[in-house]
DNA sequence: TGGATGATCGCA
DNA sequence: GCGATCATCCAG
């Protein structure tokens, strides 16, 4: 089953661990590529210091705050993308930011994208997946689907995986909280 | 281990 | 406006 608005309407540490072992679309003009996503990572809403909602909502982060099951996706660092997937019901904030997937269709179309790299490192990092799948920001704000013209989806997972929680990665606060799931 | 590289946001 | 900060990646 393509997830739907109704999987993302539920508290973010729940969606998150639910997305491990999910298989990611992404269709464009130049062509599909998918895989499985293993590696995700929890943002909360107004409280988490972490997230890009901490203390309300600002223009970037107003998607967040908006209807559940779209797509969030910012620039960091000057040179990378990011992709999320926005949760909570309407008016709440969280988004669950995916880190790693293994590649199953377009590896050709990927490699393309990624140039001179290992099969290995195509998509084993936020921002490697985004150059992978030709995610930019012009893919935020989007509804995840299956359109006449392609977009960005998530097939559900057959059975669930075993899950490891951990830190999360690159920030300064709240680094404490076990909002890091991936397969183990 | 640090440089690349620019959007974002709080504060003035 | 200004500048500190940033949910990263890769070469050396």
């Amino acid at each position: 089953m393509i997830l739907t608005a109704d999987f993302f309407a539920r508290p973010t540490l729940k969606v998150a661990p639910d997305l491990l072992g999910a298989t990611l679309f992404v269709q464009t003009d130049a062509g599909r590529c998918s895989g499985r996503i293993v590696e995700v990572e929890a943002y909360l809403g107004a409280e988490d210091p972490a997230s890009h909602a901490f203390g309300g909502p600002t223009p970037r982060s107003a998607v967040m705050f908006g209807p559940p099951g779209r797509t969030y996706v910012y620039f960091i660092y000057g040179m990378h993308h990011c992709l999320n997937f926005v949760t909570e019901p309407e008016g709440t904030a969280g988004a669950v930011l995916i880190r790693g997937i293994e590649p199953l269709e377009g590896m050709d179309l990927m490699r393309a994208r990624r140039g001179k790299f290992l099969d290995k490192d195509l998509c084993n990092g936020p921002g490697k997946l985004c150059q992978a799948l030709g995610i930019d920001r012009k893919c935020s704000g989007l509804t995840l689907g299956h359109g006449p013209d392609g977009g960005i989806w998530v097939l559900d997972r057959a059975e669930k995986p075993d899950i490891e929680a951990s830190r999360r990665i690159g920030i300064r606060k709240g680094e404490e909280l076990p909002y890091r799931f991936s397969i183990s």
